[in-house]
DNA sequence: TCAAAAGTGTTCCTCATACACCCATGC
DNA sequence: GCATGGGTGTATGAGGAACACTTTTGA
């Protein structure tokens, strides 16, 4: 923000900041999840006019003495009870009639977590919290259709470029996991044998001695993501890349 | 933003929307311009408390009946007479102290400009604007250092996935100003051989006939960007990348 | 004729892509 | 023994990286 200028000396513009320059501040996360081989969204369903019965991302209002980054934490512990939990700016929504009480400005948040270490039964704040498979969503209230789509392409664009898919799928996962997810967040098919080769090249997964059981098939081997070694290759100039 | 919650009813969420949840919003332009093998950025100098002479980016206040993007646009025209440039949000800045006289939050935006298109002299609102080199950019008022290595980078991205290099040359170039645009952006040396093929193969430039002149070597030839044929090739899928 | 930058091809190597069959298990 | 998904290797082509000399002009 710049306060220089000759129009509007120092007076006038600080009583820009306490009157007629103020709107309000909110932001929405979008909390992606995966689960049967489909990537879905935390949503929140509304109970307040003109949105009642419709979905809507987990957002609430910014107070005064909180960065966007601590009001996105706070806000997603209230509404879902997710702690700590590391959130990325995406983009700051503000088309004037957004919002049909006043002007409020969003900034939208998102990040990922497994749908396992995580029940929506809890509701912390009473509210009813969903998982929804983002084939299915309709009609969103706001325009949180814009925003989740805005932070679904983030998503579709980081999921390429770092090894943020891990955090969807639980600690041990077999190949085949991890390539329906990559498939389900990017919206494509990918060889087999070009994906595993691939991953297997790059050498920052740890193979366990385990199989799968109980399957009807052959068993598939258990992985895990293997952060050291993904850090060490990262200093050594390695560049994650699918 | 939501507005779903069982603690605050509509009426006391209207009146957070009147009284406390509301703080003042800004834009900050990143203006960046090329000249003379260098990177440059349009700054303002600022003449008050605390940051008298040092220098600041191009930004102001948001009005509660605009869009961020629409007070980006007015802003950036109010302070320099730069009419209808396309300015791309980058990311919202929300630390607590970082404007001296208050809360304000900024969205900070970025674009590109010929210098030739722009002198800086004109001045429409009596301040000082000046182009200066990224290489010699010290302290800048606010959190603006901040703000501009973020647009920085984000121009550092875009400038390989999409052919916005060109906005910053005149009409008309040759291959080596190209090569060193691209090496000031990137701040990396690039092989002229291949540069040269991955342009030409590329399809993108236009070929003059005319070539410099009085110059005391081998006069280049002149290049202009092929906005049309870049359109098409975009449709057939093309995507570009240096 | 010299200085200064323009312009030009080839080799090597890495990596993306396309593709088909055998293996281990539960029923 | 059969159905089901797990697991593996190779051939081809495209494109990135490294690299040195000749050409054109003004002074």
């Amino acid at each position: 923000m710049s306060i220089n200028t000759t129009h509007e000396n120092i007076n006038t513009w600080l009583s820009h900041l306490k009157e007629d320059y103020k709107v309000a501040i909110s932001v929405d996360c979008v909390i992606f999840g995966y689960d049967n081989q489909e990537l879905k969204v935390l949503l929140l369903e509304s109970n307040m006019p003109p949105f009642e019965g419709q979905e809507s991302l987990v957002g609430d209002l910014v107070r005064p003495s909180e960065t966007l980054d601590d009001a996105a934490q706070r806000i997603l512990e209230q509404r879902t009870g997710i702690i700590n939990l590391y959130l990325e700016q995406v983009a700051t929504f503000s088309d004037i009639d957004r919002h049909p009480l006043g002007r409020v400005i969003s900034t939208a948040y998102y990040s990922l977590i497994k749908v396992q270490d995580y029940a929506p039964e809890v509701k912390p704040d009473g509210l009813k919290v969903t998982w929804k498979s983002i084939q299915d969503i309709n009609q969103l209230a706001f325009d949180h259709n814009l925003i989740l789509n805005t932070c679904l392409q983030m998503l579709q664009r980081r999921v390429r470029e770092k090894p943020i898919g891990f955090s969807l799928l639980p600690h041990k996962f077999t190949l085949k996991q991890l390539q329906s997810l990559y498939e389900a967040i990017l919206g494509i098919k990918l060889d087999k044998r070009n994906f595993r080769r691939k991953i297997k090249n790059s050498e920052i997964l740890i193979e366990h001695s385990e199989s799968q059981q109980d399957v009807r098939h052959r068993p598939a081997k258990y992985y895990s993501f293997n952060k050291e070694n993904y850090n060490r290759k990262l200093e050594a100039g390695y560049s994650f890349d699918i």
